[in-house]
DNA sequence: CAGAATTACTTGCAAAGTACAAGTGAAAGG
DNA sequence: CCTTTCACTTGTACTTTGCAAGTAATTCTG
């Protein structure tokens, strides 16, 4: 249910509302690092490597929020982090973000660990499973190791394109 | 084969990739008017109800047709028209669309026929079967009846039966 | 406990992108 | 011919983004 912060809905079609919540650059970009990276903070997002500025950053923060994809909690321990999490809504985009993966892997060519995204489409289930689980134990190890991560590096060969920054 | 054409590619990740080529608000509802519904002109998208500006759909198009997604040439029968369609990386798009669907079904109260929706997440590759017979054929009656419409796609009896991936 | 550092932002401003209205040129129809 | 249709382009106002700098609340450090 829901669907009452956005501005400028034009037409009911599915695709046409989904693209109003994270039709833009950086909005998916922000559920992957919480699904796939395990990232939860402000500063991690921004991090990240695909460049995004504070102030965008914050905004789309503020709408994925006010869109019930993501949540927020004080960090227990040090009172100046905040995690941000994503609720069952956002974890439920994981599929279209698998689907991207998939279909990059196919006609890009990307830097990407085929074998993980082999598996992935194999049984796309046990990933959103796997997914669902991380979320409820508070699990933020990588889902797919980060190429440029030390740990995995057999996958971090192939990125050889334009890389900016 | 490969993106090329990209101006501002930021990180290897494939959705970081893929964002860049239809990351806004417009590129992937042009490729929804291609794959369900079945428009193949530049008026037809300008009138599909969503209200993009003409000089942001030519430069849209422009794009898709730079990055392989779409190609275009002149109807035979009518030296004006051009017609757009989508090449197999642009079809290749069919799954992501459809956990679009599936998704803005189950959390944004969409006014889209939801037994369509399930019929197409119980088995999706009918639906992309469906999809390349359509390109192949040159068919472009919708595949999924607009809201609104009253008529019901011809081949919506296609998606009926029970298949797992 | 004072000062430095860290975190999550906000603010101001220039640059880029988008929306809207109007116009252009080629082809088709009457 | 003269008008219409089609696929754009151009000009201008408006909105969003990117970048640098700043701020408030904590937490760390000596």
């Amino acid at each position: 249910m829901s669907g009452k912060a956005s501005s400028t809905r034009r037409s009911g079609c599915p695709v046409s509302i989904a693209l109003d919540l994270f039709g833009d650059r950086w909005s998916l970009l922000i559920v992957r690092d919480l699904m796939v990276r395990g990232y939860r903070t402000f500063k991690e997002f921004q991090q990240s490597g695909e460049g995004i500025a504070s102030n965008v950053l914050a905004g789309r923060l503020r709408r994925l929020q006010a869109e019930g994809m993501i949540t927020v909690e004080v960090e227990e321990s040090d009172g100046r982090r905040l995690n941000y999490r994503l609720t069952e809504k956002g974890i439920d985009l994981a599929p279209v973000l698998l689907e991207l993966y998939v279909w990059t892997a196919r006609h890009e060519n990307t830097g990407a660990p085929c074998a993980v995204i082999e598996a992935m489409r194999r049984n796309p289930r046990e990933l959103i499973a796997e997914v669902r689980r991380r979320w409820r134990e508070r699990d933020s190890t990588p889902l797919i190791p980060r190429p440029g991560d030390g740990a995995r590096s057999a996958n971090s060969r192939s990125l050889r394109k334009e890389r900016k920054r």
